[in-house]
DNA sequence: CTGCTCCCCTGGGAGC
DNA sequence: TGCTCCCAGGGGAGCA
C-alpha cells in the first residue's frame, strides 16, 4: 500500500483485455499510480489505485507475477508487462525488496491469463458481483446457498466461477474426494449433511493448499518465485490408477465437466435417488 | 438451464 | 539425440 508505479513496460499489448477505462495503455496499466489496496476474489486479483484506477489480474494456467531486481530483457518472450514499483518511503520495509524500487513482472507463456483495466472500484464491484462467493473466505452458509439444490454435476458446479469463486480442477477433485461425493453427482440429490460435508471439504482443501504455498505442477510460483508444496499432499489428483488412499482400490480416471478428473468410485458413490423418500410410503 | 466440444497458446514429458 | 504426439492448473463461444 502506498507504493508508486513509476514506469510500465508492455511487451505484448493484447494481454490487456476488455476495459472500461478509455485511456492510453500505460495509464490503463496504472502508470504513475499510487497503490491504494490489493484485493482478491476467487482467482482474480485487483490492484486499486488512489486515483480510482483498477487493474484486474487473472493468472490463468501458466501466469505468474514476480518481483525482480531488473526489467525483463527482449529475449524474455513471455514477460508481457513489467511495472517498476517504488515502495512507500520512508517506511519500515515489510517486503522482501525493502525500500528499493523493484520490477513486478507478469509472465504468462500460455497466455490464458488476463489483465483488465477498469475505470473505478465500482466497476470492479460490478465485475465481481457476477462471481459466486469466494470459496476460501465466504462463510459456509453462503457456499451452502450457492450450491443447494443445483441440478448440476458437482464438479461442474465447483468449477463454475459464477457459482462459487476460486476452485479449480485440482481442488475440485481433492474436495470431492474428501467429502465422498462423486464428481458427476447431481447436487440436488445430495442430503443437507453431505452438502455441509462438501463445503467443509472445500474449505479444508483450500486452507491446506494456501498454507503449503499452492500446488506447483509445472508453472506456479508466488511473487517471490517460490514454488508451491501442496502437490505432494494431493490425495487423488494426478493419481488415476493408483490405490485409493482410503480403500485401496484403483482410482478411476474420467472426464467430468470437460476436464481431467480422478475419483474413487467406491468412496465417492453416486446417489441417484432422492433422499428422504422411503419405498412404500404414500405418494 | 445443462452439458458437450472446440478453441485460445506454449512447453514439457513420454514414447518411438 | 531428435522427432512427434499428447497433455495441461482456465474459461469463453457455439451448439445440441
Amino acid at each position: 500500500m502506498g507504493a508508486t508505479i513509476v514506469e510500465v513496460r508492455c511487451g505484448r499489448h493484447n494481454m490487456l483485455a476488455t476495459t472500461s477505462l478509455r485511456s492510453p495503455r500505460p495509464v490503463r496499466l496504472l502508470n504513475g499510480a499510487t497503490v491504494a489496496s490489493l484485493q482478491r476474489h476467487g482467482k482474480q486479483m485487483a490492484i486499486v489505485t488512489v486515483d480510482g484506477r483498477v487493474l484486474v489480474v487473472h493468472l490463468g494456467m501458466s501466469g505468474r507475477m514476480t518481483f525482480e531486481s531488473a526489467p525483463p530483457t527482449d529475449a524474455d518472450r513471455h514477460a508481457h508487462v513489467a511495472w517498476l514499483v517504488q515502495p512507500k518511503s520512508p517506511s519500515k520495509p515489510k517486503v522482501p525488496w525493502g525500500n528499493t524500487a523493484h520490477w513486478l513482472v507478469f509472465r504468462d507463456p500460455r497466455r490464458f491469463g488476463e489483465l483488465a483495466s477498469l475505470a473505478s472500484p465500482t466497476a470492479l464491484e460490478r465485475r465481481w458481483r457476477a462471481l459466486g462467493p469466494d470459496a476460501f473466505l465466504a462463510p459456509p452458509d453462503a457456499l451452502m446457498a450457492a450450491l443447494r439444490g443445483l441440478r448440476r454435476q458437482a464438479k461442474a458446479a465447483l468449477l463454475d466461477q459464477a457459482v462459487l469463486a476460486g476452485v479449480g480442477n485440482i481442488y475440485a477433485d481433492e474436495s470431492l474426494f474428501r467429502a465422498g461425493v462423486h464428481p458427476t453427482q447431481s447436487l440436488d440429490r445430495l442430503s443437507e449433511d453431505r452438502l455441509v460435508r462438501l463445503i467443509a471439504a472445500i474449505q479444508v482443501t483450500l486452507t491446506a493448499a494456501v498454507n503449503s504455498g499452492g500446488s506447483t505442477l509445472r508453472d506456479y510460483v508466488d511473487a517471490n518465485a517460490q514454488a508451491g508444496g501442496y502437490q505432494s499432499y494431493h490425495l487423488i489428483y494426478g493419481r488415476a490408477g493408483e490405490a485409493c488412499p482410503t480403500c485401496g482400490r484403483p482410482l478411476e480416471g474420467l472426464t467430468a465437466a470437460g476436464r481431467t478428473t480422478v475419483a474413487c468410485s467406491t468412496c465417492q458413490r453416486l446417489i441417484h435417488k432422492r433422499r428422504g423418500k422411503v419405498a412404500g410410503s404414500s405418494g
